[in-house]
DNA sequence: TAGATTGTTAATCGATTAACAATC
DNA sequence: TAGATTGTTAATCGATTAACAATC
Protein backbone atom coordinates (compact mmCIF):
# COMPACT_ATOMS: atom_id res chain seq x y z
CA UNK A 1 0.00 0.00 0.00
CA UNK A 2 2.80 2.37 0.73
CA UNK A 3 0.81 5.06 2.41
CA UNK A 4 1.81 6.80 6.10
CA UNK A 5 4.89 8.92 6.88
CA UNK A 6 8.27 7.69 5.98
CA UNK A 7 9.85 5.93 8.72
CA UNK A 8 11.79 7.66 11.50
CA UNK A 9 15.80 6.27 10.96
CA UNK A 10 16.98 3.96 13.12
CA UNK A 11 20.15 6.45 14.09
CA UNK A 12 17.34 9.04 15.04
CA UNK A 13 15.15 6.55 16.94
CA UNK A 14 18.41 6.38 19.11
CA UNK A 15 18.90 9.67 20.12
CA UNK A 16 15.26 10.63 20.74
CA UNK A 17 15.21 9.09 24.25
CA UNK A 18 18.12 11.34 24.55
CA UNK A 19 16.54 14.59 23.90
CA UNK A 20 13.41 13.48 25.88
CA UNK A 21 16.09 12.84 28.86
CA UNK A 22 17.22 16.24 28.33
CA UNK A 23 13.95 18.29 28.15
CA UNK A 24 12.70 16.37 31.02
CA UNK A 25 15.84 18.03 33.10
CA UNK A 26 14.93 21.21 31.43
CA UNK A 27 11.41 21.07 32.90
CA UNK A 28 12.25 19.96 36.26
CA UNK A 29 13.95 23.66 36.03
CA UNK A 30 10.95 25.25 34.67
CA UNK A 31 12.50 26.27 31.49
CA UNK A 32 9.52 26.89 29.10
CA UNK A 33 11.75 27.45 25.97
CA UNK A 34 15.25 25.75 24.46
CA UNK A 35 17.02 26.32 21.43
CA UNK A 36 18.54 24.00 19.05
CA UNK A 37 21.84 24.87 20.11
CA UNK A 38 21.29 24.36 23.83
CA UNK A 39 19.43 21.97 23.60
CA UNK A 40 22.05 19.65 21.28
CA UNK A 41 24.63 20.94 24.13
CA UNK A 42 22.79 19.20 26.51
CA UNK A 43 22.43 16.00 24.86
CA UNK A 44 26.10 15.86 23.98
CA UNK A 45 25.13 15.78 20.05
CA UNK A 46 25.83 18.33 17.38
CA UNK A 47 23.09 21.22 16.96
CA UNK A 48 22.72 20.38 13.03
CA UNK A 49 22.21 17.04 13.95
CA UNK A 50 19.43 17.41 16.54
CA UNK A 51 17.49 19.65 14.64
CA UNK A 52 17.57 16.86 11.29
CA UNK A 53 16.14 14.44 13.76
CA UNK A 54 13.28 16.70 14.88
CA UNK A 55 12.41 17.83 11.30
CA UNK A 56 11.31 13.45 11.08
CA UNK A 57 8.80 13.77 14.00
CA UNK A 58 7.44 17.28 12.21
CA UNK A 59 7.83 20.93 13.02
CA UNK A 60 7.25 21.50 16.68
CA UNK A 61 9.55 24.50 16.45
CA UNK A 62 9.49 28.03 16.39
CA UNK A 63 12.06 30.19 14.08
CA UNK A 64 13.70 32.92 15.98
CA UNK A 65 12.55 31.23 19.32
CA UNK A 66 13.11 27.50 19.79
CA UNK A 67 11.36 24.70 21.01
CA UNK A 68 8.45 24.59 24.04
CA UNK A 69 10.44 22.11 26.12
CA UNK A 70 6.68 20.50 27.16
CA UNK A 71 5.20 20.41 23.91
CA UNK A 72 8.30 19.14 21.83
CA UNK A 73 8.88 16.55 24.84
CA UNK A 74 5.66 15.36 24.51
CA UNK A 75 5.99 14.93 20.48
CA UNK A 76 9.25 12.75 21.35
CA UNK A 77 7.22 10.33 23.91
CA UNK A 78 4.33 10.59 21.68
CA UNK A 79 6.68 9.58 18.90
CA UNK A 80 8.36 6.43 21.00
CA UNK A 81 5.16 5.10 22.28
CA UNK A 82 5.71 6.00 25.69
CA UNK A 83 2.39 7.76 26.10
CA UNK A 84 1.74 5.13 28.35
CA UNK A 85 3.60 3.48 31.25
CA UNK A 86 4.86 0.00 30.27
CA UNK A 87 4.99 -2.90 33.40
CA UNK A 88 7.66 -4.84 32.77
CA UNK A 89 8.92 -8.97 34.18
CA UNK A 90 12.45 -9.60 35.43
CA UNK A 91 13.44 -13.40 34.21
CA UNK A 92 16.52 -14.75 36.09
CA UNK A 93 16.85 -13.29 39.24
CA UNK A 94 21.16 -13.96 40.03
CA UNK A 95 22.89 -10.70 41.01
CA UNK A 96 22.43 -8.82 38.09
CA UNK A 97 18.24 -9.52 37.84
CA UNK A 98 17.81 -8.99 41.74
CA UNK A 99 19.50 -5.58 40.56
CA UNK A 100 17.44 -4.94 38.21
CA UNK A 101 14.79 -5.59 40.01
CA UNK A 102 15.39 -2.64 42.58
CA UNK A 103 16.69 -0.41 40.42
CA UNK A 104 14.36 2.19 40.38
CA UNK A 105 15.20 4.53 37.64
CA UNK A 106 13.00 2.55 35.49
CA UNK A 107 9.81 3.01 37.23
CA UNK A 108 11.00 6.69 37.43
CA UNK A 109 10.60 6.64 33.88
CA UNK A 110 7.72 4.85 32.52
CA UNK A 111 8.66 1.37 33.12
CA UNK A 112 7.83 -0.21 36.38
CA UNK A 113 8.80 -3.87 37.14
CA UNK A 114 5.85 -5.71 38.43
CA UNK A 115 6.70 -9.31 38.33
CA UNK A 116 9.95 -11.50 38.92
CA UNK A 117 10.60 -14.78 37.83
CA UNK A 118 13.13 -17.40 38.04
CA UNK A 119 12.83 -21.68 37.77
CA UNK A 120 15.52 -22.07 41.09
CA UNK A 121 13.12 -23.87 43.65
CA UNK A 122 15.42 -21.86 46.66
CA UNK A 123 14.60 -18.48 44.64
CA UNK A 124 10.69 -18.72 43.48
CA UNK A 125 8.65 -17.48 46.76
CA UNK A 126 11.62 -15.53 47.86
CA UNK A 127 10.86 -11.62 48.21
CA UNK A 128 12.98 -9.21 46.75
CA UNK A 129 12.11 -5.05 47.57
CA UNK A 130 8.42 -5.15 47.60
CA UNK A 131 8.13 -8.55 45.07
CA UNK A 132 7.94 -11.89 45.39
CA UNK A 133 9.73 -14.30 43.11
CA UNK A 134 7.32 -16.72 40.84
CA UNK A 135 7.79 -19.66 38.65
CA UNK A 136 8.79 -19.31 35.35
CA UNK A 137 5.97 -21.84 34.52
CA UNK A 138 3.52 -18.44 35.54
CA UNK A 139 4.87 -16.42 32.95
CA UNK A 140 1.50 -16.64 30.67
CA UNK A 141 -0.80 -16.06 33.68
CA UNK A 142 1.36 -12.81 34.97
CA UNK A 143 2.24 -11.50 31.20
CA UNK A 144 -2.55 -11.30 31.09
CA UNK A 145 -3.04 -10.39 34.17
CA UNK A 146 -0.45 -7.32 34.42
CA UNK A 147 -0.86 -6.84 30.57
CA UNK A 148 2.90 -7.17 30.07
CA UNK A 149 4.40 -6.62 27.08
CA UNK A 150 7.88 -6.22 27.70
CA UNK A 151 10.52 -9.14 29.43
CA UNK A 152 14.17 -8.49 30.62
CA UNK A 153 15.78 -11.38 30.82
CA UNK A 154 19.24 -11.86 33.17
CA UNK A 155 19.52 -15.23 33.35
CA UNK A 156 22.43 -17.68 31.83
CA UNK A 157 23.70 -17.93 28.52
CA UNK A 158 22.68 -21.64 28.46
CA UNK A 159 19.15 -20.76 29.42
CA UNK A 160 18.47 -17.47 27.76
CA UNK A 161 16.74 -18.65 24.68
CA UNK A 162 15.02 -21.08 25.59
CA UNK A 163 13.40 -18.90 28.35
CA UNK A 164 13.23 -15.99 25.30
CA UNK A 165 11.26 -18.65 23.39
CA UNK A 166 8.84 -19.13 26.64
CA UNK A 167 8.48 -15.54 26.98
CA UNK A 168 7.63 -14.83 23.91
CA UNK A 169 5.00 -17.63 23.68
CA UNK A 170 3.55 -16.20 26.78
CA UNK A 171 2.83 -12.81 25.13
CA UNK A 172 5.73 -10.81 25.17
CA UNK A 173 6.84 -9.03 22.57
CA UNK A 174 9.29 -6.52 23.54
CA UNK A 175 12.77 -8.32 25.20
CA UNK A 176 15.64 -6.05 27.12
CA UNK A 177 18.23 -9.23 26.90
CA UNK A 178 21.14 -9.13 29.63
CA UNK A 179 22.36 -12.56 28.96
CA UNK A 180 25.88 -12.37 26.80
CA UNK A 181 24.21 -14.37 23.83
CA UNK A 182 22.67 -13.96 20.79
CA UNK A 183 18.74 -14.46 21.22
CA UNK A 184 16.33 -15.60 17.77
CA UNK A 185 13.22 -13.65 17.77
CA UNK A 186 10.24 -14.09 15.35
CA UNK A 187 9.22 -11.10 13.37
CA UNK A 188 6.57 -9.05 15.23
CA UNK A 189 9.20 -9.48 18.43
CA UNK A 190 11.39 -6.12 19.26
CA UNK A 191 14.54 -7.49 20.73
CA UNK A 192 17.63 -5.21 22.33
CA UNK A 193 20.80 -6.31 23.51
CA UNK A 194 22.44 -4.95 26.91
CA UNK A 195 25.70 -6.94 27.11
CA UNK A 196 27.64 -4.75 29.94
CA UNK A 197 31.13 -6.49 29.96
CA UNK A 198 31.05 -6.03 26.09
CA UNK A 199 30.43 -1.98 26.60
CA UNK A 200 33.82 -2.35 28.88
CA UNK A 201 35.96 -4.24 26.10
CA UNK A 202 34.89 -1.28 23.52
CA UNK A 203 35.89 1.00 26.07
CA UNK A 204 39.07 -0.35 25.99
CA UNK A 205 40.40 -0.04 22.67
CA UNK A 206 39.33 4.02 22.99
CA UNK A 207 41.71 3.88 26.45
CA UNK A 208 44.84 5.78 25.85
CA UNK A 209 47.36 2.89 25.40
CA UNK A 210 51.21 3.14 24.77
CA UNK A 211 53.15 1.16 22.14
CA UNK A 212 50.20 0.89 19.89
CA UNK A 213 50.13 2.05 15.96
CA UNK A 214 47.23 3.99 17.24
CA UNK A 215 47.03 6.44 19.75
CA UNK A 216 43.77 8.29 18.71
CA UNK A 217 41.44 8.42 22.43
CA UNK A 218 37.81 9.18 20.69
CA UNK A 219 35.17 10.40 22.84
CA UNK A 220 32.17 7.89 22.54
CA UNK A 221 28.40 8.40 23.22
CA UNK B 1 53.34 12.54 10.62
CA UNK B 2 50.76 9.95 9.45
CA UNK B 3 52.26 7.10 9.62
CA UNK B 4 51.09 3.63 10.97
CA UNK B 5 48.03 1.49 10.05
CA UNK B 6 44.74 3.16 9.18
CA UNK B 7 42.16 3.24 12.24
CA UNK B 8 39.77 0.61 12.64
CA UNK B 9 36.73 1.75 12.11
CA UNK B 10 34.54 2.46 15.41
CA UNK B 11 31.18 0.03 13.80
CA UNK B 12 33.78 -2.07 13.75
CA UNK B 13 35.75 -2.04 17.40
CA UNK B 14 31.67 -1.98 18.68
CA UNK B 15 31.39 -5.55 16.88
CA UNK B 16 34.73 -6.91 17.68
CA UNK B 17 33.62 -8.01 21.30
CA UNK B 18 30.62 -9.62 19.81
CA UNK B 19 32.62 -11.93 17.49
CA UNK B 20 35.47 -12.91 20.56
CA UNK B 21 32.13 -13.57 22.40
CA UNK B 22 31.45 -16.31 20.09
CA UNK B 23 34.47 -17.63 19.31
CA UNK B 24 34.71 -17.54 23.33
CA UNK B 25 32.03 -19.96 22.99
CA UNK B 26 33.30 -22.18 20.21
CA UNK B 27 36.55 -22.46 22.24
CA UNK B 28 34.95 -24.00 25.06
CA UNK B 29 33.11 -26.67 22.54
CA UNK B 30 36.72 -27.18 21.66
CA UNK B 31 36.07 -26.07 17.41
CA UNK B 32 39.56 -25.40 16.53
CA UNK B 33 37.76 -23.73 13.31
CA UNK B 34 35.32 -21.49 12.26
CA UNK B 35 34.06 -19.97 8.34
CA UNK B 36 32.99 -16.73 8.29
CA UNK B 37 29.43 -17.81 7.69
CA UNK B 38 29.18 -19.59 10.62
CA UNK B 39 30.64 -16.99 12.77
CA UNK B 40 28.55 -14.30 11.30
CA UNK B 41 25.39 -16.62 12.28
CA UNK B 42 26.45 -17.21 16.11
CA UNK B 43 27.28 -13.40 15.91
CA UNK B 44 24.13 -12.07 14.51
CA UNK B 45 25.57 -10.46 11.28
CA UNK B 46 25.91 -10.63 7.84
CA UNK B 47 28.82 -12.77 6.70
CA UNK B 48 30.22 -9.79 4.26
CA UNK B 49 30.33 -7.47 7.42
CA UNK B 50 32.17 -9.96 9.35
CA UNK B 51 35.25 -10.31 6.56
CA UNK B 52 35.19 -6.80 6.11
CA UNK B 53 35.67 -5.89 9.46
CA UNK B 54 38.04 -8.70 10.24
CA UNK B 55 39.91 -7.23 7.46
CA UNK B 56 41.10 -4.38 8.87
CA UNK B 57 42.79 -5.96 12.13
CA UNK B 58 44.72 -8.11 8.57
CA UNK B 59 44.55 -10.90 7.33
CA UNK B 60 43.99 -14.34 10.00
CA UNK B 61 42.07 -16.48 8.05
CA UNK B 62 43.01 -19.25 5.31
CA UNK B 63 41.20 -19.34 1.87
CA UNK B 64 39.53 -22.57 1.63
CA UNK B 65 39.21 -22.94 4.97
CA UNK B 66 38.38 -20.41 7.49
CA UNK B 67 39.75 -18.80 10.50
CA UNK B 68 41.83 -20.60 13.25
CA UNK B 69 39.11 -20.52 16.68
CA UNK B 70 42.17 -19.51 19.02
CA UNK B 71 44.27 -17.03 17.07
CA UNK B 72 41.52 -15.19 15.43
CA UNK B 73 39.97 -14.47 19.30
CA UNK B 74 43.98 -13.68 19.64
CA UNK B 75 44.18 -11.37 17.25
CA UNK B 76 40.83 -9.94 18.45
CA UNK B 77 41.76 -9.61 21.91
CA UNK B 78 45.52 -7.64 21.28
CA UNK B 79 43.46 -5.22 18.67
CA UNK B 80 41.01 -4.32 21.41
CA UNK B 81 43.81 -4.50 23.88
CA UNK B 82 42.10 -7.07 25.87
CA UNK B 83 45.61 -8.78 26.70
CA UNK B 84 45.60 -7.91 29.89
CA UNK B 85 43.48 -7.97 32.85
CA UNK B 86 41.53 -4.62 33.45
CA UNK B 87 40.92 -4.16 37.38
CA UNK B 88 37.68 -1.66 37.86
CA UNK B 89 36.51 0.71 40.43
CA UNK B 90 32.26 1.06 41.20
CA UNK B 91 31.78 4.37 42.23
CA UNK B 92 27.99 4.75 43.70
CA UNK B 93 26.77 1.93 45.67
CA UNK B 94 22.72 2.45 45.19
CA UNK B 95 21.37 -0.35 43.85
CA UNK B 96 22.04 -0.61 40.68
CA UNK B 97 26.25 0.02 42.00
CA UNK B 98 25.58 -2.91 44.68
CA UNK B 99 24.78 -4.74 41.63
CA UNK B 100 27.31 -4.02 39.02
CA UNK B 101 29.52 -4.46 42.21
CA UNK B 102 28.39 -8.25 42.33
CA UNK B 103 27.82 -9.14 38.76
CA UNK B 104 30.32 -11.97 37.90
CA UNK B 105 30.17 -11.10 34.42
CA UNK B 106 32.98 -8.31 34.78
CA UNK B 107 36.10 -10.28 36.52
CA UNK B 108 34.48 -13.22 34.25
CA UNK B 109 35.34 -11.11 30.74
CA UNK B 110 39.04 -9.64 31.93
CA UNK B 111 37.58 -6.64 34.15
CA UNK B 112 37.86 -7.87 38.18
CA UNK B 113 35.73 -4.88 40.44
CA UNK B 114 38.82 -4.43 42.80
CA UNK B 115 37.20 -1.39 44.81
CA UNK B 116 34.23 0.38 45.55
CA UNK B 117 33.14 4.02 46.41
CA UNK B 118 30.89 5.74 47.90
CA UNK B 119 30.68 9.15 49.41
CA UNK B 120 27.67 8.03 52.13
CA UNK B 121 28.51 7.47 55.84
CA UNK B 122 26.00 4.85 56.01
CA UNK B 123 27.93 2.70 53.46
CA UNK B 124 31.59 3.64 53.49
CA UNK B 125 33.37 0.48 55.83
CA UNK B 126 30.02 -1.75 54.91
CA UNK B 127 31.49 -4.67 52.97
CA UNK B 128 28.93 -5.75 49.61
CA UNK B 129 30.42 -8.78 48.54
CA UNK B 130 33.64 -9.72 49.70
CA UNK B 131 34.81 -6.12 49.46
CA UNK B 132 34.62 -2.96 51.84
CA UNK B 133 33.44 0.26 50.67
CA UNK B 134 35.84 3.00 51.02
CA UNK B 135 34.86 7.01 50.93
CA UNK B 136 35.45 8.94 47.35
CA UNK B 137 38.57 10.21 49.39
CA UNK B 138 40.01 7.27 49.29
CA UNK B 139 40.11 6.83 45.30
CA UNK B 140 43.30 8.75 44.35
CA UNK B 141 45.46 6.22 47.01
CA UNK B 142 43.23 3.16 45.20
CA UNK B 143 43.31 3.90 41.96
CA UNK B 144 47.39 3.86 42.77
CA UNK B 145 47.43 0.69 44.88
CA UNK B 146 45.59 -1.21 42.19
CA UNK B 147 46.60 0.26 39.39
CA UNK B 148 43.12 0.86 38.15
CA UNK B 149 42.13 2.79 35.17
CA UNK B 150 38.55 1.96 34.46
CA UNK B 151 36.08 3.15 36.85
CA UNK B 152 32.58 2.40 36.39
CA UNK B 153 29.84 5.46 38.02
CA UNK B 154 26.98 4.39 39.40
CA UNK B 155 26.14 7.50 41.59
CA UNK B 156 22.83 10.08 41.10
CA UNK B 157 22.59 12.12 38.23
CA UNK B 158 23.22 15.32 40.35
CA UNK B 159 26.80 14.12 41.84
CA UNK B 160 27.86 12.20 38.44
CA UNK B 161 29.90 15.22 37.03
CA UNK B 162 31.85 16.14 40.42
CA UNK B 163 32.95 12.23 41.07
CA UNK B 164 34.21 11.72 37.32
CA UNK B 165 36.14 14.79 37.57
CA UNK B 166 37.28 13.46 40.45
CA UNK B 167 38.26 10.16 39.02
CA UNK B 168 39.74 11.87 36.71
CA UNK B 169 42.09 13.61 38.83
CA UNK B 170 42.48 10.52 40.53
CA UNK B 171 43.98 9.18 37.11
CA UNK B 172 41.11 7.18 35.96
CA UNK B 173 40.82 6.88 31.63
CA UNK B 174 38.32 4.91 31.29
CA UNK B 175 34.90 5.95 32.33
CA UNK B 176 31.86 3.59 32.15
CA UNK B 177 28.54 6.26 33.03
CA UNK B 178 25.41 4.37 34.23
CA UNK B 179 24.18 7.75 35.21
CA UNK B 180 21.10 8.92 33.30
CA UNK B 181 23.21 12.41 32.43
CA UNK B 182 25.73 13.80 29.90
CA UNK B 183 29.27 14.06 31.48
CA UNK B 184 31.77 16.24 30.00
CA UNK B 185 35.46 14.38 29.79
CA UNK B 186 38.83 16.15 28.76
CA UNK B 187 40.58 14.93 25.76
CA UNK B 188 42.34 11.78 26.81
CA UNK B 189 39.72 9.90 28.43
CA UNK B 190 37.50 7.53 27.03
CA UNK B 191 33.81 7.65 28.17
CA UNK B 192 30.59 5.59 27.38
CA UNK B 193 27.42 5.69 28.27
CA UNK B 194 25.05 3.23 29.32
CA UNK B 195 21.55 3.99 29.99
CA UNK B 196 18.91 1.09 31.42
CA UNK B 197 15.71 2.62 30.94
CA UNK B 198 17.38 4.45 27.83
CA UNK B 199 17.23 1.16 25.84
CA UNK B 200 13.81 0.54 26.98
CA UNK B 201 12.13 3.72 25.55
CA UNK B 202 14.38 2.66 22.50
CA UNK B 203 12.83 -0.97 22.48
CA UNK B 204 9.26 0.69 22.70
CA UNK B 205 9.49 2.48 19.35
CA UNK B 206 9.94 -1.16 17.76
CA UNK B 207 7.56 -2.90 19.53
CA UNK B 208 4.31 -3.76 17.39
CA UNK B 209 1.85 -0.90 18.11
CA UNK B 210 -1.61 -0.70 16.68
CA UNK B 211 -3.17 2.40 15.27
CA UNK B 212 0.54 4.05 14.51
CA UNK B 213 1.08 5.76 11.15
CA UNK B 214 3.69 2.86 11.03
CA UNK B 215 4.05 -0.57 12.04
CA UNK B 216 6.92 -1.59 10.88
CA UNK B 217 8.71 -3.92 13.60
CA UNK B 218 12.73 -4.27 13.00
CA UNK B 219 14.63 -6.59 14.70
CA UNK B 220 18.27 -4.73 16.09
CA UNK B 221 21.28 -5.46 17.51
C1' DT C 1 12.64 46.34 10.84
C1' DA C 2 16.70 43.69 12.85
C1' DG C 3 18.08 39.70 15.12
C1' DA C 4 17.52 35.04 16.04
C1' DT C 5 16.68 30.40 15.06
C1' DT C 6 14.21 26.80 12.64
C1' DG C 7 13.63 23.40 8.85
C1' DT C 8 15.63 21.89 4.63
C1' DT C 9 18.94 21.35 1.06
C1' DA C 10 22.91 19.43 -0.79
C1' DA C 11 27.46 17.86 -0.20
C1' DT C 12 30.31 14.73 2.26
C1' DC C 13 31.39 11.01 4.82
C1' DG C 14 31.16 6.38 6.65
C1' DA C 15 28.87 1.76 6.72
C1' DT C 16 26.81 -2.02 4.41
C1' DT C 17 26.36 -5.43 1.00
C1' DA C 18 26.92 -8.46 -3.01
C1' DA C 19 29.91 -10.24 -6.06
C1' DC C 20 34.04 -12.42 -7.32
C1' DA C 21 39.06 -13.03 -8.07
C1' DA C 22 42.52 -15.07 -5.29
C1' DT C 23 43.99 -19.06 -3.22
C1' DC C 24 43.96 -22.81 0.05
C1' DT D 1 41.97 -30.75 -9.98
C1' DA D 2 37.40 -29.43 -7.80
C1' DG D 3 35.27 -27.39 -4.02
C1' DA D 4 35.33 -24.15 -0.52
C1' DT D 5 36.06 -19.85 1.51
C1' DT D 6 38.73 -15.72 2.22
C1' DG D 7 39.93 -10.82 1.32
C1' DT D 8 38.85 -7.03 -1.58
C1' DT D 9 36.43 -4.27 -4.84
C1' DA D 10 32.84 -1.38 -6.17
C1' DA D 11 28.18 -0.09 -5.84
C1' DT D 12 24.63 1.28 -2.78
C1' DC D 13 22.76 2.94 1.13
C1' DG D 14 22.23 5.66 5.26
C1' DA D 15 24.09 9.24 8.48
C1' DT D 16 26.30 13.53 9.29
C1' DT D 17 27.26 18.21 8.66
C1' DA D 18 27.42 23.02 7.11
C1' DA D 19 25.08 26.45 5.03
C1' DC D 20 21.21 29.23 4.33
C1' DA D 21 16.48 30.50 2.91
C1' DA D 22 12.33 30.85 5.43
C1' DT D 23 10.14 33.06 8.99
C1' DC D 24 9.16 34.20 13.75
Amino acid sequence: MDVGEPLVPAATVARLPLYLRSLEQLGEDDVATVSSSRLAELAGVNAAKLRKDLSHLGSYGTRGVGYQVPNLAAQIRYELGLDEVSPVVVIGLGNLGQALANHAGFGDRGFPIVALVDVDPAKVGTRIGSMTVAHLDDLARIVTAHDVQTAIIATPVGAAQAVCDQAIEAGIVSVLNFAPTVLQVPEGVALRPVDLALELQILTYYRPRVGRRDENVRLLG
